[in-house]
DNA sequence: TTCAATAGTGAACGATGCGTTCACTAAATG
DNA sequence: CATTTAGTGAACGCATCGTTCACTATTGAA
């Protein structure tokens, strides 16, 4: 009963309030516009709290959206269906552009070139791995069945789906529409990757 | 001899002056962190002529891309050489963003959701058009010299080269050396876009 | 149970940069 | 030469940053 009335929380109860009211904000007012003191006054917490645990906007936002992230990612089985997979994946992600999160990546990458690169690479690197390995494992899996080509499995190859939906989300005020994830799908991925058959199918438009 | 001894610049003069201001402050501190106060002082300038001009430092910046841009852009005829054409395309587009230009992109990705559609819709437009006008030329060449397939036509297609690019220079600190584009040729670009012959002959590796 | 140590609060502060205003001045116009 | 147009530069009010400090609540050890 301690959370139903908190006279004054501490530690990671503070900071997962914290880390909630940033990620509010930043889905309410876009990340330009998040004042410390609203996240602050959000959370119910002195502004000095926030001071205390990161040392600015950015980082704070930056844990956030990892606190976020890491509590989202689910693992995921290939199914078998290649197409299936690769759609479901590629909405899952658009999905997650749609949310506060996708707004701290633009924000973050508004920044790129004022923040230490350690920060910037770390969080890359958090954000671009599970999606990078979710595709290899499709991939892999396609491989086995013979339904995907070998070469699929290059980096800049596995790194294209993510890749194209990024883009897209960064370049224009929202994240790709079903629509055009199909339109990825129909004329550059699956003709990438795909074996003959599966390849083929689809160039008939 | 107006020039030489500005006593006071007016007009288009002063314009051109305030862009490029605003331009080496683009590169020397990175797009946040754009002063208008800075740029005004570098191009001896008042404040107030600045504001006169564009409404805040977003437009001012986006303006000052606009006039760098088109100043730029080359007119370019498809050699034949598929492969190195769009090698060639493909640094100038690396080269544009590691100047000023590219910094000013970053930026205003990072402000896309605090600007007004028509702005952003706008500037989006005039920069991935060009782009798209030439990779259009050099596939229909190839196309018709039948070195492309068709499919290579679609919009989706067409914007990947560059869209390649942007993702990878938007993700990391800086855009993509001669080396990374070689790799998009190798393993997206010509397995995708070219025909038999040209395709096959990279994926020995 | 008491009390010291720890952690959070909230208000105030100086600094910075924004965007505006205004009295003044230089250039263009005729 | 007189008038209009456009730029200058300093000052201003405002918002937000990041800091500081006196005060208060929570915790856990004596």
């Amino acid at each position: 009963m301690t959370e139903s009335t908190p006279g004054r929380r501490r530690g990671d109860d503070l900071e997962h309030a914290i880390f909630d009211a940033a990620l509010a904000e930043l889905a309410e007012v876009g990340y330009a516009n998040v004042r410390m003191e609203a996240v602050a006054a959000r959370a119910k917490a002195g502004k000095a709290s926030l001071y205390k645990r990161w040392p600015d906007r950015a980082r704070l936002i930056q844990a956030a959206a990892r606190y976020k992230a890491t509590e989202v990612e689910p693992s995921f089985e290939p199914s078998g269906d290649l197409r299936g997979d690769m759609r479901k994946v590629m909405r899952h992600i658009a999905g997650q552009q749609a949310s506060p999160f996708g707004e701290a990546i633009r924000g973050w990458i508004g920044e790129l070139k004022s923040t230490p690169d350690e920060v910037t690479e770390d969080l890359r690197t958090r954000i671009e791995t599970p999606r990078i390995r979710i595709f290899a494992k499709i991939y892999e899996d396609g491989v086995a069945r013979g339904t995907v080509k070998p070469e699929a499995l290059h980096p800049r190859v596995v790194n294209l789906a993510p890749g194209l939906l990024t883009h897209y989300f960064l370049t224009r005020a929202e994240p790709a529409t079903d629509d055009v994830i199909e339109e990825f799908l129909d004329h550059v991925l699956m003709p990438l990757i795909a074996t003959g058959e599966g390849a083929e199918r689809l160039e008939e438009s």
